[in-house]
RNA sequence: GCCCCGAUAGCUCAGCGGUAGAGCAACCGCUUCGUAAGCGGUAGGCCGUCUGUUCGAAUCAGACUCGGGGCACCA
């Protein structure tokens, strides 16, 4: 490309990722560099030294720079704040009366806060959202001004803005406070901007409204939030609806009703009715898990489920999480609790005789029931229950056999995930929380322990700060479905505050008392979650060996009714959970009723295959069938669907 | 727990002041059929619960319960 200038003035070199440099003449825009590279049209920021700027932006010397164009992430995260400031716009144009609060750009589009006393309704929403396209083709220009901070307030505070004006105050004296204005629209705001709300273009949409609190806490007012979404192409907004409307499809709940597993209601929130398929997989998993156990080395226990709130005040339960659990009365009014946890229980355990450090590591795990009196409005299908049941386990240990242990952890349980077809795990290291048990000197030891042992796995984390158990840190094991979506499943919490506390000791080599380390830990979490979160994976399709009816075995007509039953007979022997049908449905339509239920794998057999000790084997989303001899095709799905025992 | 929205047949939904409707599913017949919906018929609802307004309420109002989307909380 040609310089575009050839004055011989004052110039500056700005330089291009690449390393390519232009030459301008001193001062030049963010603009006139667009220009300059033919990218005008694309252009919503520029990085400038590395911080993100507006395209009015002047540059006075030498600089890095780079475009920020809207088909890349950065420049769509703009044009979605961008897309914000619009909406307030467009809000406060409707409804005068409004203030704004907060308005960012999320991971597929924007929200905003807003005060008003009177609800936003749905019809609302599609005017405002009306108002936005009109502000868009308005294509009002964005400017930014910088602001004397006392300036600013008395700006804000003149024009309503309480909520602006408080936010000012918070901004650190060391960066400037600007303000962006667009039409007759003005916002605190640090920015960038795109040069014009043209530059939003027509690909976004207003989803919801929601309440959100002011600053994120309960005990202040309560905001209207309204969501919305934005694409940089109208077939990507498209093609975010469609994926909307396909996580729908898959949603457990309706999965869960659709395919027979479970169902919910209001005699008993927050708990699951398991029903003869559901319980089915629940009980594969369960063994699985056992089978998974055993093998590591751990002993399976069963804790109470009632236990007396004198264990509860001493663990620390009844300070720090009183507002969660259940409480019951004995006949002698002593005052009980369901557990909310299991350690208090296999402490127990523990504690029920010496120990000596030749029983450690001493792995005590429970598939324990637990109950948590979560808030309502937490609850969510499978995923947020009050009842549920942990695949938990407790690692009494001395403090040299953390590091072994957590490594030993974390192989055990990403060849669990990998048995249930998740290959993408994160590990989020999460430490002290505000509230909790133990003192600082214990918690730096906690957490420098786990920090060592997940180094030693060599396996890559993230940090999660304050989010640790009140008891101590924890490794969080979030894995992302089909969809991408996050879940956190798996746990491993480093604890030397309840054995301290309920006084768990066992003998050392040099015969005296000892304080073991426990470590809490947990593959799937929540049976109940889990499977929730395996439904929306698989979208009901299991893999065969979790899937609760394996082989269906459906007969043409009358005729090949009997040898029916023999194939079916011949699955269930080998241990197939097989099931028949021999209505007077044509074919077409037994396949499509099965299909829907998602059975995996559908044996026809007709006058042809019985006479010939034959099925016709059909899979799942498939239409491709196979002949096979009834021998071959059981032995072949018994060992398909075999339980996977070790990686 | 908080904000907004919702609750009508097993499911999906229509009806929105004059006392309940469709499709699918269910059940009963007929059909015995070769790979994702054969045909006909029958039955099914205290319109989430309670209170109020009204001559009259599924329909309007209020409270409650549960559910949904969020917030906060969290496995």
């Amino acid at each position: 490309m040609s310089e575009p200038f050839s004055a011989a003035e004052a110039r500056i070199a700005v330089t291009l990722p690449g390393g390519r440099t232009l030459n301008f003449p001193r001062p030049v825009s963010g603009s006139d560099i667009a220009a300059a590279l033919g990218k005008s049209e694309a252009a919503v920021a520029i990085s400038i030294d590395g911080k993100a700027r507006d395209l009015s932006h002047l540059v006075e010397g030498d600089v890095e720079a780079r475009l920020i164009t809207r088909d890349e992430p950065e420049g769509l995260a703009i044009l979605r704040h961008d897309a914000a400031h619009v909406m307030a716009e467009a809000v406060k144009e409707l409804y005068p009366d409004t203030q704004v609060a907060f308005g960012p750009a999320t991971e597929t589009g924007f929200y905003y806060d807003f005060a008003r006393a009177e609800p936003f309704t749905p019809e609302d929403l599609a005017k405002i959202e009306a108002r936005m396209h009109e502000i868009v083709r308005r294509n009002e220009k964005i400017t930014r001004e910088v602001r004397d901070r006392g300036a600013a307030i008395a700006f804000f505070r003149g024009i309503g803005e309480e909520m602006k004006a408080e936010h000012i105050a918070e901004i650190p004296e060391s960066e400037e406070v600007s303000l962006y204005r667009q039409g007759r629209f003005v916002d605190l705001c640090a920015g960038p901007h795109a040069p014009s709300t043209g530059a939003l273009g027509e690909a976004f949409k207003l989803m919801s409204v929601a309440g959100a609190y002011w600053r994120g806490d309960p005990r202040n007012a309560q905001l209207q939030r309204i969501y919305g979404t934005l694409w940089a192409k109208k077939e990507e907004l498209g093609q975010y609806l469609f994926r909307l409307a396909e996580a729908e499809k898959r949603d457990h709940r309706r999965l869960g009703r659709e395919l027979e597993l479970f169902h919910l209601q209001e005699e008993a929130a927050g708990s699951v009715f398991w029903h003869p398929k559901g319980w089915r997989l629940y009980r594969v998993i369960e063994g699985y898990m056992r089978g998974r156990l055993e093998k590591a080395g751990y002993f399976e226990v069963s804790g109470p489920q009632l236990l007396d709130r004198s264990l509860w005040v001493a663990s620390g339960h009844w300070e720090k999480f009183r507002e969660h659990m259940f409480t019951a009365e004995s006949r002698d009014e002593r005052v009980l609790a369901l557990k909310p946890m299991n350690c208090p229980g296999h402490v127990l355990i523990f504690k029920s005789r010496l120990r000596s450090y030749r029983e450690l590591p001493l792995r005590l795990a429970e598939f324990g029931a637990c109950h948590r009196n979560e808030p309502s409005g937490a609850l969510h299908g499978l995923l947020r229950v009050r009842a549920f049941t942990q695949d938990d386990a407790h690692i009494f240990c001395t403090e040299e056999q953390v590091a072994s242990e957590s490594i030993a952890f974390c192989e055990l349980l990403l060849s669990v995930y990998r048995d249930f077809g998740f290959a993408d795990v994160a590990i989020r290291f999460a430490d002290r929380p505000t509230v909790r048990a133990g003192s600082d000197e214990v918690w730096d030891r906690a957490e420098s322990a786990l920090q060592e042992a997940i180094e030693a796995t060599g396996l890559p984390y993230t940090k999660n700060p304050g989010e640790g158990a009140f008891y101590g840190p924890k490794l969080e094991f979030v894995l992302r479905d089909a969809l991408a979506r996050e879940w956190q499943c798996g746990t491993l919490q480093l604890d030397f505050v309840l054995p301290e506390r309920l006084d768990a000791n066992y003998v050392g080599a040099d015969g005296a008392r000892h304080r073991p380390v426990m470590l809490h830990r947990a593959i799937l979490g929540s049976l109940e979650r889990f499977i929730g979160v395996l439904i929306e994976h698989h979208a009901g399709h299991f893999p065969l060996w979790l899937a609760p009816v394996q082989v269906m075995v459906a007969s043409i007509s009358e005729e090949s009714a009997r040898y029916a039953g023999e194939v079916a007979r011949a699955c269930g022997d080998a241990g197939l959970r097989a099931e028949l049908d021999t209505g007077s449905e044509k074919i077409g339509y037994k396949i499509r009723e099965h299909s829907l239920l998602k059975v995996p794998v559908i044996l026809v057999v007709g006058r042809r295959e019985a006479e010939t000790k034959r099925v016709m084997l059909r899979r799942l989303g498939s239409n491709v069938q196979e002949a096979l001899a009834l021998d071959e095709a059981v032995a072949r799905l018994k060992a398909e669907a075999a339980i996977p025992q070790d990686a």
